[in-house]
DNA sequence: GTCTATAGATTGATAGAC
DNA sequence: GTCTATCAATCTATAGAC
Protein backbone atom coordinates (compact mmCIF):
# COMPACT_ATOMS: atom_id res chain seq x y z
CA UNK A 1 0.00 0.00 0.00
CA UNK A 2 1.44 3.07 -1.17
CA UNK A 3 1.93 6.44 1.86
CA UNK A 4 -0.38 8.29 0.11
CA UNK A 5 -3.31 5.94 0.28
CA UNK A 6 -2.89 5.25 3.51
CA UNK A 7 -2.96 8.92 4.35
CA UNK A 8 -5.71 9.65 2.86
CA UNK A 9 -7.81 7.01 4.20
CA UNK A 10 -7.12 8.68 7.73
CA UNK A 11 -7.68 11.86 6.05
CA UNK A 12 -11.20 10.68 5.10
CA UNK A 13 -11.81 9.00 8.54
CA UNK A 14 -11.01 11.92 10.59
CA UNK A 15 -13.24 14.21 8.62
CA UNK A 16 -16.31 12.07 8.88
CA UNK A 17 -15.90 11.52 12.71
CA UNK A 18 -14.42 15.21 13.60
CA UNK A 19 -17.58 16.32 11.48
CA UNK A 20 -20.17 13.77 13.47
CA UNK A 21 -18.78 13.57 17.07
CA UNK A 22 -16.19 16.29 17.98
CA UNK A 23 -12.73 16.17 17.54
CA UNK A 24 -12.46 15.35 21.38
CA UNK A 25 -14.87 13.20 21.40
CA UNK A 26 -12.89 11.32 18.48
CA UNK A 27 -10.26 8.90 19.32
CA UNK A 28 -7.38 7.67 17.36
CA UNK A 29 -8.44 4.33 17.46
CA UNK A 30 -12.19 5.17 16.29
CA UNK A 31 -10.26 6.48 13.04
CA UNK A 32 -8.03 4.12 12.56
CA UNK A 33 -10.44 1.53 13.06
CA UNK A 34 -12.66 3.17 10.51
CA UNK A 35 -9.63 3.80 7.74
CA UNK A 36 -8.79 0.16 8.04
CA UNK A 37 -5.19 1.20 9.04
CA UNK A 38 -3.01 0.28 11.99
CA UNK A 39 -3.39 2.45 15.26
CA UNK A 40 0.11 3.44 14.78
CA UNK A 41 -0.49 5.17 11.61
CA UNK A 42 -2.01 8.00 12.59
CA UNK A 43 1.22 9.09 14.63
CA UNK A 44 4.15 8.18 12.18
CA UNK A 45 2.30 9.90 9.14
CA UNK A 46 1.31 13.07 11.16
CA UNK A 47 2.90 13.04 14.00
CA UNK A 48 -0.05 14.04 16.10
CA UNK A 49 -3.64 13.85 16.79
CA UNK A 50 -3.65 17.85 16.44
CA UNK A 51 -1.41 17.97 13.40
CA UNK A 52 -4.03 15.10 11.95
CA UNK A 53 -7.04 18.19 12.19
CA UNK A 54 -4.87 20.57 10.84
CA UNK A 55 -3.92 18.09 7.84
CA UNK A 56 -7.67 17.53 7.42
CA UNK A 57 -8.76 21.51 7.15
CA UNK A 58 -5.57 21.77 4.70
CA UNK A 59 -7.04 19.20 2.24
CA UNK A 60 -10.28 20.70 1.66
CA UNK A 61 -9.60 24.44 2.98
CA UNK A 62 -6.97 25.41 0.42
CA UNK A 63 -8.84 24.71 -2.45
CA UNK A 64 -12.17 26.08 -1.25
CA UNK A 65 -10.39 29.44 -0.12
CA UNK A 66 -8.85 29.98 -3.76
CA UNK A 67 -12.42 29.81 -5.42
CA UNK A 68 -13.38 32.07 -2.72
CA UNK A 69 -10.65 34.44 -3.13
CA UNK A 70 -10.79 34.47 -7.11
CA UNK A 71 -14.75 34.96 -7.22
CA UNK A 72 -14.15 37.93 -4.91
CA UNK A 73 -11.61 39.42 -6.65
CA UNK A 74 -13.49 38.83 -10.14
CA UNK A 75 -17.03 40.38 -8.39
CA UNK A 76 -14.57 43.66 -7.07
CA UNK A 77 -12.81 43.86 -10.92
CA UNK A 78 -15.82 43.96 -12.58
CA UNK A 79 -17.57 46.77 -10.42
CA UNK A 80 -13.96 48.26 -10.73
CA UNK A 81 -13.91 47.94 -14.84
CA UNK A 82 -17.57 48.95 -15.11
CA UNK A 83 -17.05 52.08 -12.99
CA UNK A 84 -19.25 51.10 -9.97
CA UNK A 85 -19.40 49.41 -6.65
CA UNK A 86 -19.66 46.25 -5.68
CA UNK A 87 -23.11 44.80 -5.32
CA UNK A 88 -23.80 43.58 -2.17
CA UNK A 89 -25.08 40.06 -3.40
CA UNK A 90 -22.61 39.20 -5.69
CA UNK A 91 -20.01 39.41 -2.99
CA UNK A 92 -21.95 37.46 -0.71
CA UNK A 93 -22.65 34.58 -3.51
CA UNK A 94 -18.99 34.88 -4.04
CA UNK A 95 -18.06 33.91 -0.56
CA UNK A 96 -21.68 31.50 0.08
CA UNK A 97 -22.34 29.58 -3.03
CA UNK A 98 -19.24 27.45 -3.05
CA UNK A 99 -19.23 26.74 0.95
CA UNK A 100 -22.95 25.35 0.61
CA UNK A 101 -22.05 23.40 -2.73
CA UNK A 102 -19.94 20.89 -0.62
CA UNK A 103 -23.00 19.68 0.94
CA UNK A 104 -24.01 18.56 -2.83
CA UNK A 105 -20.87 17.39 -3.49
CA UNK A 106 -21.33 13.63 -3.11
CA UNK A 107 -18.13 13.14 -1.59
CA UNK A 108 -16.69 13.29 1.50
CA UNK A 109 -16.38 17.17 1.68
CA UNK A 110 -20.26 17.18 2.80
CA UNK A 111 -18.99 16.01 6.11
CA UNK A 112 -15.92 18.77 5.98
CA UNK A 113 -18.35 21.42 5.78
CA UNK A 114 -19.92 20.77 8.88
CA UNK A 115 -16.83 19.87 10.63
CA UNK A 116 -15.90 23.55 9.55
CA UNK A 117 -19.20 25.22 10.58
CA UNK A 118 -18.73 23.63 14.00
CA UNK A 119 -15.40 24.45 14.65
CA UNK A 120 -16.46 27.86 14.16
CA UNK A 121 -18.16 27.98 17.81
CA UNK A 122 -15.89 25.05 19.37
CA UNK A 123 -15.37 25.03 22.95
CA UNK A 124 -11.68 24.06 22.28
CA UNK A 125 -9.32 26.09 21.70
CA UNK A 126 -7.27 23.62 19.52
CA UNK A 127 -10.32 23.70 17.10
CA UNK A 128 -11.51 27.04 17.08
CA UNK A 129 -7.66 28.15 16.82
CA UNK A 130 -7.01 25.75 13.20
CA UNK A 131 -10.65 27.66 12.38
CA UNK A 132 -9.48 31.07 12.70
CA UNK A 133 -6.34 31.04 11.67
CA UNK A 134 -7.29 29.31 8.00
CA UNK A 135 -10.45 31.95 7.51
CA UNK A 136 -9.33 34.97 8.67
CA UNK A 137 -7.59 36.21 5.64
CA UNK A 138 -10.88 35.48 3.39
CA UNK A 139 -12.90 36.65 6.43
CA UNK A 140 -10.60 40.21 5.77
CA UNK A 141 -10.97 40.61 1.88
CA UNK A 142 -14.91 39.73 2.62
CA UNK A 143 -15.39 42.78 4.73
CA UNK A 144 -13.53 45.03 2.60
CA UNK A 145 -15.04 44.19 -0.07
CA UNK A 146 -18.42 44.96 1.43
CA UNK A 147 -16.96 48.14 2.66
CA UNK A 148 -16.84 49.46 -0.86
CA UNK A 149 -20.15 48.15 -1.29
CA UNK A 150 -21.95 50.17 1.26
CA UNK A 151 -20.07 53.28 1.85
CA UNK A 152 -23.07 55.11 3.90
CA UNK A 153 -22.78 52.42 6.82
CA UNK A 154 -19.97 52.75 9.27
CA UNK A 155 -17.47 49.63 9.18
CA UNK A 156 -18.81 48.59 12.66
CA UNK A 157 -22.55 48.01 11.55
CA UNK A 158 -20.90 46.47 8.23
CA UNK A 159 -18.71 44.51 10.31
CA UNK A 160 -21.40 42.91 13.01
CA UNK A 161 -23.84 42.22 10.14
CA UNK A 162 -21.42 40.27 8.48
CA UNK A 163 -21.16 38.22 11.82
CA UNK A 164 -24.82 37.68 11.37
CA UNK A 165 -24.42 36.47 8.18
CA UNK A 166 -21.45 34.19 8.78
CA UNK A 167 -23.45 32.74 11.98
CA UNK A 168 -26.41 32.85 9.60
CA UNK A 169 -24.46 30.42 7.05
CA UNK A 170 -22.94 27.99 9.88
CA UNK A 171 -26.22 27.69 11.31
CA UNK A 172 -27.81 26.35 8.12
CA UNK A 173 -24.91 23.80 7.78
CA UNK A 174 -24.67 22.31 10.90
CA UNK A 175 -28.75 21.97 10.73
CA UNK A 176 -28.63 20.32 6.78
CA UNK A 177 -25.62 17.75 8.28
CA UNK A 178 -26.38 14.39 8.28
CA UNK A 179 -26.91 13.56 11.95
CA UNK A 180 -28.75 17.03 13.12
CA UNK A 181 -32.15 16.29 14.19
CA UNK A 182 -34.46 18.44 14.58
CA UNK A 183 -38.90 18.47 14.53
CA UNK A 184 -40.04 20.19 11.80
CA UNK A 185 -43.34 22.52 12.36
CA UNK A 186 -46.14 21.23 10.47
CA UNK A 187 -46.78 22.94 7.17
CA UNK A 188 -42.72 23.08 6.34
CA UNK A 189 -41.16 20.81 4.06
CA UNK A 190 -38.13 20.18 4.37
CA UNK A 191 -35.18 21.70 2.13
CA UNK A 192 -33.21 19.26 0.58
CA UNK A 193 -32.52 21.57 -2.42
CA UNK A 194 -28.98 23.38 -1.54
CA UNK A 195 -29.78 26.15 -4.73
CA UNK A 196 -32.96 27.32 -3.11
CA UNK A 197 -31.71 27.52 0.27
CA UNK A 198 -28.74 29.13 -0.96
CA UNK A 199 -30.71 32.03 -2.84
CA UNK A 200 -32.58 32.04 0.66
CA UNK A 201 -29.66 33.21 2.44
CA UNK A 202 -28.28 35.15 0.29
CA UNK A 203 -31.33 36.83 -0.38
CA UNK A 204 -31.88 37.65 3.45
CA UNK A 205 -28.35 38.50 3.90
CA UNK A 206 -28.45 41.39 1.42
CA UNK A 207 -31.45 42.98 2.48
CA UNK A 208 -30.49 42.97 5.98
CA UNK A 209 -26.67 43.84 5.07
CA UNK A 210 -28.26 46.66 2.83
CA UNK A 211 -30.24 48.45 5.62
CA UNK A 212 -29.74 52.09 5.51
CA UNK B 1 -23.04 22.43 55.05
CA UNK B 2 -26.54 22.66 53.63
CA UNK B 3 -27.96 20.32 50.86
CA UNK B 4 -28.24 23.11 48.43
CA UNK B 5 -25.51 25.03 49.09
CA UNK B 6 -23.33 22.47 47.93
CA UNK B 7 -25.46 21.80 44.77
CA UNK B 8 -25.28 25.34 44.12
CA UNK B 9 -21.86 25.19 43.84
CA UNK B 10 -21.81 22.47 41.33
CA UNK B 11 -24.14 24.74 39.23
CA UNK B 12 -21.77 27.21 39.03
CA UNK B 13 -18.15 25.87 38.83
CA UNK B 14 -20.20 23.21 35.96
CA UNK B 15 -21.58 26.35 33.89
CA UNK B 16 -18.64 27.84 33.98
CA UNK B 17 -16.54 25.03 32.65
CA UNK B 18 -19.16 23.83 30.08
CA UNK B 19 -19.03 27.16 28.90
CA UNK B 20 -15.37 27.71 28.10
CA UNK B 21 -14.46 24.07 27.26
CA UNK B 22 -17.41 21.95 26.39
CA UNK B 23 -19.10 19.19 28.48
CA UNK B 24 -16.63 16.44 27.21
CA UNK B 25 -13.59 18.34 28.04
CA UNK B 26 -14.49 18.95 31.10
CA UNK B 27 -13.85 16.34 33.57
CA UNK B 28 -15.87 16.11 37.47
CA UNK B 29 -12.77 16.54 39.00
CA UNK B 30 -11.81 20.20 37.63
CA UNK B 31 -15.86 20.91 38.38
CA UNK B 32 -15.40 19.25 42.01
CA UNK B 33 -11.77 21.08 42.67
CA UNK B 34 -13.37 24.76 41.28
CA UNK B 35 -16.58 24.24 43.86
CA UNK B 36 -14.43 23.30 46.36
CA UNK B 37 -16.43 20.17 47.43
CA UNK B 38 -15.36 16.15 47.04
CA UNK B 39 -15.13 14.24 43.81
CA UNK B 40 -17.66 11.85 44.80
CA UNK B 41 -20.64 15.04 45.45
CA UNK B 42 -21.51 15.12 41.92
CA UNK B 43 -22.81 11.46 41.76
CA UNK B 44 -24.33 11.61 44.93
CA UNK B 45 -26.05 15.05 44.59
CA UNK B 46 -27.10 14.45 40.54
CA UNK B 47 -26.37 11.18 40.09
CA UNK B 48 -24.59 11.01 36.83
CA UNK B 49 -22.56 13.31 34.17
CA UNK B 50 -25.36 13.67 31.72
CA UNK B 51 -27.70 14.94 34.75
CA UNK B 52 -25.62 17.56 35.94
CA UNK B 53 -25.75 19.05 32.79
CA UNK B 54 -29.66 18.97 32.48
CA UNK B 55 -29.77 20.36 36.00
CA UNK B 56 -27.44 23.19 34.34
CA UNK B 57 -30.13 23.69 31.52
CA UNK B 58 -33.01 23.62 34.11
CA UNK B 59 -31.79 25.98 36.41
CA UNK B 60 -31.35 29.19 34.33
CA UNK B 61 -33.41 27.97 31.28
CA UNK B 62 -36.87 27.35 32.68
CA UNK B 63 -37.32 30.94 34.01
CA UNK B 64 -35.95 32.46 31.01
CA UNK B 65 -38.16 30.80 28.79
CA UNK B 66 -41.22 31.82 31.17
CA UNK B 67 -39.99 35.14 29.86
CA UNK B 68 -39.63 35.06 26.30
CA UNK B 69 -42.85 33.09 26.31
CA UNK B 70 -44.80 35.42 28.58
CA UNK B 71 -43.39 38.36 26.31
CA UNK B 72 -44.20 36.89 22.84
CA UNK B 73 -47.34 36.07 24.18
CA UNK B 74 -48.02 39.53 25.43
CA UNK B 75 -47.30 40.83 21.57
CA UNK B 76 -49.57 38.61 19.97
CA UNK B 77 -52.32 39.76 22.81
CA UNK B 78 -51.54 43.65 22.46
CA UNK B 79 -51.89 43.17 18.59
CA UNK B 80 -55.37 40.96 18.72
CA UNK B 81 -56.57 43.77 21.33
CA UNK B 82 -55.49 46.37 18.78
CA UNK B 83 -56.91 44.35 15.18
CA UNK B 84 -54.14 44.27 13.45
CA UNK B 85 -51.10 41.59 12.75
CA UNK B 86 -47.89 41.25 15.47
CA UNK B 87 -44.77 43.22 14.21
CA UNK B 88 -41.77 41.53 12.85
CA UNK B 89 -39.38 43.38 14.78
CA UNK B 90 -42.03 43.03 18.28
CA UNK B 91 -41.73 39.58 18.09
CA UNK B 92 -37.90 39.16 17.39
CA UNK B 93 -37.62 41.54 20.01
CA UNK B 94 -39.85 39.32 22.80
CA UNK B 95 -36.92 36.72 21.85
CA UNK B 96 -33.93 38.12 21.57
CA UNK B 97 -33.83 40.77 24.12
CA UNK B 98 -33.92 38.35 27.32
CA UNK B 99 -31.60 36.38 25.40
CA UNK B 100 -28.78 38.99 24.78
CA UNK B 101 -29.61 40.61 28.04
CA UNK B 102 -27.92 37.44 30.16
CA UNK B 103 -24.70 38.65 29.07
CA UNK B 104 -25.03 42.24 31.18
CA UNK B 105 -26.29 39.85 34.14
CA UNK B 106 -23.07 40.19 35.83
CA UNK B 107 -23.76 37.02 37.69
CA UNK B 108 -22.64 33.30 36.29
CA UNK B 109 -25.66 33.36 33.35
CA UNK B 110 -23.21 35.61 31.16
CA UNK B 111 -21.43 31.75 30.92
CA UNK B 112 -24.66 30.23 30.67
CA UNK B 113 -25.96 31.70 27.60
CA UNK B 114 -22.78 30.94 25.70
CA UNK B 115 -23.17 27.62 26.58
CA UNK B 116 -26.63 27.59 25.44
CA UNK B 117 -25.59 28.86 21.84
CA UNK B 118 -22.50 26.50 21.74
CA UNK B 119 -24.88 23.46 22.70
CA UNK B 120 -26.86 24.50 19.70
CA UNK B 121 -24.33 23.31 17.09
CA UNK B 122 -22.64 21.02 19.17
CA UNK B 123 -21.15 17.56 17.99
CA UNK B 124 -22.24 15.06 20.66
CA UNK B 125 -26.07 14.13 20.48
CA UNK B 126 -26.06 14.47 24.83
CA UNK B 127 -25.60 17.94 24.61
CA UNK B 128 -27.58 18.77 21.56
CA UNK B 129 -30.35 16.84 22.88
CA UNK B 130 -30.75 18.24 25.70
CA UNK B 131 -30.67 21.62 24.14
CA UNK B 132 -33.42 20.94 21.62
CA UNK B 133 -35.46 19.42 24.08
CA UNK B 134 -35.80 22.84 26.26
CA UNK B 135 -35.76 25.15 23.19
CA UNK B 136 -37.93 23.34 20.81
CA UNK B 137 -41.96 24.35 21.98
CA UNK B 138 -40.22 28.24 22.59
CA UNK B 139 -39.44 28.00 19.06
CA UNK B 140 -42.51 26.54 17.73
CA UNK B 141 -44.42 29.64 19.48
CA UNK B 142 -42.15 31.78 18.00
CA UNK B 143 -42.43 30.63 14.78
CA UNK B 144 -46.08 30.78 14.87
CA UNK B 145 -45.74 34.72 15.59
CA UNK B 146 -43.69 35.45 12.85
CA UNK B 147 -46.08 33.45 10.50
CA UNK B 148 -48.91 35.67 11.54
CA UNK B 149 -47.23 38.68 11.05
CA UNK B 150 -45.93 37.78 7.55
CA UNK B 151 -48.95 36.26 6.38
CA UNK B 152 -47.24 36.76 2.60
CA UNK B 153 -44.84 34.70 2.86
CA UNK B 154 -44.41 30.65 2.79
CA UNK B 155 -44.34 28.68 5.82
CA UNK B 156 -41.20 27.72 4.49
CA UNK B 157 -39.58 30.70 3.87
CA UNK B 158 -40.58 31.65 7.23
CA UNK B 159 -38.98 28.63 8.57
CA UNK B 160 -35.37 29.22 7.33
CA UNK B 161 -35.55 32.84 7.63
CA UNK B 162 -35.59 32.31 11.26
CA UNK B 163 -33.38 29.95 11.15
CA UNK B 164 -30.84 32.43 9.98
CA UNK B 165 -31.92 34.33 12.66
CA UNK B 166 -30.90 32.06 15.27
CA UNK B 167 -28.09 31.17 13.65
CA UNK B 168 -27.38 34.58 13.84
CA UNK B 169 -27.93 35.26 17.67
CA UNK B 170 -26.03 31.80 18.48
CA UNK B 171 -23.03 33.01 16.38
CA UNK B 172 -22.57 36.62 18.07
CA UNK B 173 -23.21 35.14 21.76
CA UNK B 174 -20.43 32.73 21.15
CA UNK B 175 -18.28 35.30 19.83
CA UNK B 176 -18.62 38.07 23.00
CA UNK B 177 -17.84 35.05 25.34
CA UNK B 178 -15.34 35.65 27.74
CA UNK B 179 -12.96 32.85 25.85
CA UNK B 180 -13.36 33.82 22.02
CA UNK B 181 -10.41 35.25 20.33
CA UNK B 182 -11.20 37.40 16.68
CA UNK B 183 -9.12 39.68 15.40
CA UNK B 184 -10.75 43.03 14.30
CA UNK B 185 -9.87 44.33 11.54
CA UNK B 186 -8.86 48.18 10.98
CA UNK B 187 -11.26 50.65 11.64
CA UNK B 188 -13.85 48.31 13.72
CA UNK B 189 -14.12 49.36 17.38
CA UNK B 190 -15.54 46.05 19.61
CA UNK B 191 -18.85 46.45 20.63
CA UNK B 192 -18.95 45.94 24.41
CA UNK B 193 -22.84 47.34 24.30
CA UNK B 194 -25.46 44.68 24.43
CA UNK B 195 -28.24 46.90 23.95
CA UNK B 196 -26.28 48.39 21.08
CA UNK B 197 -25.58 44.98 19.35
CA UNK B 198 -29.32 43.83 20.74
CA UNK B 199 -31.03 46.80 18.39
CA UNK B 200 -28.34 46.07 15.46
CA UNK B 201 -29.93 42.17 15.54
CA UNK B 202 -33.27 42.80 15.80
CA UNK B 203 -32.86 45.55 12.65
CA UNK B 204 -31.17 43.47 11.03
CA UNK B 205 -33.39 40.22 11.15
CA UNK B 206 -36.43 41.74 10.69
CA UNK B 207 -35.26 43.46 7.59
CA UNK B 208 -34.16 40.34 6.20
CA UNK B 209 -37.51 38.53 7.31
CA UNK B 210 -39.73 40.74 5.91
CA UNK B 211 -38.34 40.65 2.56
CA UNK B 212 -41.08 40.30 -0.13
C1' DG C 1 5.75 1.41 6.39
C1' DT C 2 3.24 -1.70 9.21
C1' DC C 3 2.55 -4.13 13.15
C1' DT C 4 2.17 -5.66 18.43
C1' DA C 5 2.59 -4.42 22.90
C1' DT C 6 2.58 -1.31 26.32
C1' DA C 7 3.73 2.84 28.92
C1' DG C 8 1.69 6.62 31.39
C1' DA C 9 -1.98 9.48 32.27
C1' DT C 10 -6.91 10.53 32.82
C1' DT C 11 -11.56 9.46 32.92
C1' DG C 12 -16.64 8.48 35.23
C1' DA C 13 -18.36 6.01 38.73
C1' DT C 14 -18.71 3.51 43.23
C1' DA C 15 -17.78 0.97 47.69
C1' DG C 16 -17.44 1.67 52.35
C1' DA C 17 -15.68 4.25 56.57
C1' DC C 18 -17.11 8.14 59.25
C1' DG D 1 -23.66 14.23 53.36
C1' DT D 2 -18.80 13.98 53.04
C1' DC D 3 -14.67 11.73 52.55
C1' DT D 4 -10.69 8.33 50.86
C1' DA D 5 -9.43 4.90 48.01
C1' DT D 6 -9.91 2.48 44.06
C1' DC D 7 -11.85 -0.02 39.98
C1' DA D 8 -12.28 -0.61 35.20
C1' DA D 9 -12.18 1.60 31.04
C1' DT D 10 -10.38 4.80 28.05
C1' DC D 11 -7.08 7.76 25.94
C1' DT D 12 -2.56 9.52 23.16
C1' DA D 13 1.77 8.34 22.14
C1' DT D 14 5.90 5.48 21.53
C1' DA D 15 9.40 1.61 21.58
C1' DG D 16 10.95 -2.01 18.99
C1' DA D 17 10.27 -6.35 16.05
C1' DC D 18 9.53 -7.39 11.27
Amino acid sequence: MSISDTKEKILDAAEYLFARRGFHNTSLRAITSRAGVNLAAVNYHFGSKDALLEAVFQRRLVPLNRIRRDNLEAVRETARREGRRPAVDEALRAFIEPTLAFRKSGTGAEDFITLVARSMSDPEDTVRDVFIRHIAPLFHLLFETLCEALPELTPDTVFWRLQFVIGAMGHVICMTGKNYKYALPAGVTPVDDVESLTALLIDFAATGLERP
